[in-house]
DNA sequence: GCTTAAGCGAGACGGTACGTCTTGTCTTACT
DNA sequence: AGTAAGACAAGACGTACCGTCTCGCTTAAGC
């Protein structure tokens, strides 16, 4: 049951200062884009010295990241809504709002660009982020599941690329933002309205002819 | 009427210095990163001044980008091969076999990540590169239109992000480049195999249930 | 018989950290060189807080300069020997020695180089050392004054600003640190032998004319 | 009779930058003091990007030394004037104004200050200016040699010791800058008035027996 | 064949930001 | 209260590239 870390002597960590430093990476991104977020810029706007942001975080972008996580509100409910239809559009409306919020989409193209660029982020991108995100859809997926719900052809994985892959290449490749058309559009593909028991709705959910 | 180039005096532009700048901004990044890609580094290893580099493109991204055209073999095949299905493989596995080349993925991703963090180039970076392989695409999918064979409830433009998305949420957000059985799993979703002439194979596709 | 501190309480000064702290100093300095002694290192060296230091300390330097009083034998023999000439060559003698003890000239050195940058620093270093060296040699030259042995055409001050100036400008400009050599001739001129009892030499020291 | 540096492409050195940086480095030597002097400061004050210093120039002391060469008049007479005792005279005398000339004197502490704490710079500081100034010196010593003016019993180097010490002394570990009394005495011990003309008081002048 | 304008390799320049280092103060937990 | 440990704000360090500019050479069109 030993605690890992026992008894430190010194001082601790300064929690207004860490506040202020993740704050004022947030809106310098926001305000002036990622390209202009700078170690320096930092300090300066948190009142802060350069070396508590480099004895804290291993780069500029887990500022960032961190921020994300602290300033806009990430949680993108996966609650058991009673049906997996009900569920992802939840998922989808969720996470479309939150790409929406002011300057929580710069921040995030601003993060997948550095996890392209540096290795060593883009693995921490990956398991606080990214692979979280993942995880979230795959709980209302295993539901759906165990539900007996989930389009049996599709594999988890497969709609966890759909989904993530059009979010994100909208995000970075286009300036269509994702909004409500674009979740229906998905919804349908992904979990088709249920006609009735039985058969369920075959061919109502994309057919290619008719 | 258009003048061109009503006869200019002085040299040519030195075609030899143009490809070992090419040549050098394609290695830098397939050996040390794009990270490492530096103005500086590109005119040292190609034996050029700064300057010239300076004087033809906008940008060491801009470099990069043609670079890859120059380098890459960029020609994903669009031919008519009969059915909407033969191409939509064809271009798949096109696209995926251009991926998977050496340097060409560490670019991508490069060029990519520079197109959030500077607006301008990742204007060009649209037109040049993301709407010409939608527009690729988009000559598939017209055909298929033509042929009444693409799948009715899907409109062209969520068959393109469906596509587009994955292959790069996969390219920049995981390791898992796309392979053959991507291809498979794509082309169940959006051309499902025809089960025979007339109503082709309703509901069969990928239909939630049985 | 009123103490100034009569009755502190809490613990007394640390005698053990003290001298822990006076040895990295020196340490320090005498291997690594002035340059390279700093408060953070004379902690790590001591095993003690760097608060330890300011506390008691006004500089670096400082604790150098009471390091090498500590550590060196700064005494320079001023006794009664008899005669001026005896006296003034064990005093230079002394000098050169202390001189040339492993790391002193190099902790001289900087604490005469940051009594230049540092002019609070100067007034103590001068009060401290520098002016305690010319006490000593005054007392010699008052006692040879009082003999009648001290040359008559040069004022105390001046043979002072020779014999010190001489000393340092060695040690500080050239790597000729001074030897017996130089210690004979500065004798030869501040202390001529004596030609004969009674009036010795005066007027033929130096003095050409009169 | 090639020349060393034939001809080089490229931009030549930009001398209105040197000499903004020399100006500046004196100027803030002059009134803030060698401790404020700091190769940010130079640049800013001269307009200039810190590379171009660090380009050109090994430390910021090394831009301070040869700042000093510029600003202040280094020229110390060593013409010919006839006789030993005038020419030192004049030496003295055009020493002791450069010493005194608004801040020559600073900056002539700081560099020997910084030639303690640096080793590579002292190395420098002593080809280029200290040994100089003691050629100019032996230039006058020489001549005086040469006529026979020259104090026989004091070595040159000694000679040199004693006015270039004293100077230095006056200047590093006291508050009293040197002026006509100490040239004075100086005079009187190294270059005693000649009694008159024939044989000019050998010996007397402070070779005390033999 | 001379002129002249551009392209070119080289690289100096004014800048910005980097990541590191040290300073002197302040905070915490232990003795 | 004194101490060891160490977090903190501040700011200089020396480096790397940026994008611009200047030099002296080479290359062609146009006179």
């Amino acid at each position: 049951m030993a605690r890992a870390e026992p008894a430190r002597r010194g001082p601790k960590r300064n929690e207004t200062s860490r506040r202020a430093i993740l704050t004022a990476a947030f809106e310098i991104t926001r305000v002036d884009g990622v390209r202009n977020l700078t170690v320096e810029g930092i300090a300066a706007r948190a009142g802060v010295g350069k070396q508590t942001i480099y004895r804290w975080w291993p780069s500029k972008t887990d500022v960032l990241l961190e921020a994300l996580a602290v300033t806009a509100d990430l949680r993108v409910s996966v609650a058991d809504r009673g049906s997996y239809r009900a569920e992802l559009t939840e998922f989808l409306r969720d996470s479309f709002a939150l790409l929406a919020a002011p300057g929580v989409g710069e921040a995030l193209r601003g993060l997948m660009a550095e996890a392209q660029l540096d290795p060593d982020f883009g693995a921490r991108f990956r398991v606080d982020f990214l692979e979280r995100r993942r995880a979230a859809l795959a709980e209302v997926l295993d539901r759906a599941r165990a539900r007996g719900e989930a389009p049996a052809r599709l594999p988890d994985d497969l709609i966890a690329d759909l989904v993530f892959g059009t979010i994100w290449y909208r995000t970075l490749a286009t300036d269509r933002t994702p909004g409500e058309d674009d979740a229906a559009a998905l919804l349908d593909l992904l979990a088709p309205a249920v006609a009735r028991a039985g058969t369920p709705a075959e061919g109502e959910n994309h057919g290619p002819v008719e």
